[in-house]
DNA sequence: GTCTATAAAGGGATAGAC
DNA sequence: GTCTATCCCTTTATAGAC
């Protein structure tokens, strides 16, 4: 993280650690001083309570997940290589955080408004390029008619929820680490495929 | 709960209230025995730990998920009707019940074992049935050569991930609580379509 | 800035009266 | 079976020495 002294480096490391791990109610104080290699009462002169150091952590991880998603919404290219992308790179930065998606999706569950207030949604997304190439593509006969926000529902779902179902997949499937990244990395070619199938006329 | 006296349903009923909602580190034993109408010592009295009470909870609720499942995969049908019946199910139990999908995966990342090691898994599901209907189903040419676990993935995916990313989707696409119920009723026309699309030749 | 020691509050669990 | 009172460990947070 930038302007943080090598000090406040070292919690911020831990403290990502500890809180994605589990959770704001489930992290201990103690274990990050513990992982950062200093003591509780550091914790506290440089983030002041529990709660705020972890708005940090939060804020910063969701800050983490935007470039893919920008991508998505605000570049020009065409539909396919856009859903690619996305997948792809969903698929490569989740595969190297694997417990981000039910972190942030849990910690929100409990407190929506913490995001509301908090979060600068329309530098984030802005869904009218998405919709309007849809439209277009709609307008000239070449996809079915498909509301954008299923069509945006059904790739994240393909893409996320493998993560955050993954110990149910591997007990059921009886799929080992290994198997299960393979499983993953199928996935990259799999769900363009659908999600492209699912609005050809 | 059968075999219950009055007062331990009230507090399974609590109990069941605020675990899902808080779930085991956010849970307070106080404000279930609040929610329950009665004092703490008579949670510990009939349950002794909150650990056990959580356990009792816990598997409880996995047992209220199965019928449909065991539904999609034991029952005598063909692919359309199954894949149909199990997102309904499913959408209208969940509609019903909306933060247990990221209770149950949430607690269960936290603690994988505590799965394995209480699952009776092959009482709930056997994955020979459905993998033997596709199989018959890609020999005779009706549908694409597909893996059985991408293939259900796929359907539990694009069915469960919606509840799981509520504020999300409601936060970027302006949804209110009856709008977001109102795309919820449509997926339940739209999965089945993408699934069946998906493994057309 | 970093530490040790300790305050202060929170929360699970139990004793004992009724 | 149900309650009040209380124990006691855990955990956040601060005071104060260096």
């Amino acid at each position: 993280m930038v302007n943080f002294t090598p000090t406040e480096e070292k919690i911020f490391e831990a403290a990502t650690a500890v809180f994605i791990e589990k959770g704001l109610d489930g992290a201990r104080m103690q274990e990050i001083a513990d992982k950062a290699g200093i003591n509780k009462a550091l914790l506290h002169y440089y983030f002041r309570s529990k709660e705020k150091l972890f708005k940090t952590i939060f804020f910063n991880t969701l800050t983490n997940l935007k470039p893919v998603i920008t991508q998505f919404f605000m570049e020009e290219d065409n539909l396919e290589n856009k859903v690619t992308k996305f997948v792809g790179g969903y698929i490569d930065f989740i595969s190297r955080n694997p417990h981000i998606p039910l972190f942030i999706l849990n910690e929100l569950r409990k407190k929506p408004d913490f995001f509301l207030e908090n979060m600068d949604s329309h530098k984030m997304i802005n869904f009218s390029k998405i919709e309007q190439i849809l439209n277009k593509e709609i307008n000239e006969g070449r996809i079915i008619e498909i509301d954008y926000r299923h069509f945006i529902v059904n790739m994240i779902s393909l893409t996320i929820f493998p993560f955050i179902g993954k110990p149910i997949i591997q007990f059921f499937s009886k799929m080992n680490d290994e198997k299960f990244q393979q499983f993953i990395l199928e996935r990259k070619k799999i769900i363009p495929e659908i999600i492209m199938n699912s609005i050809r006329p």
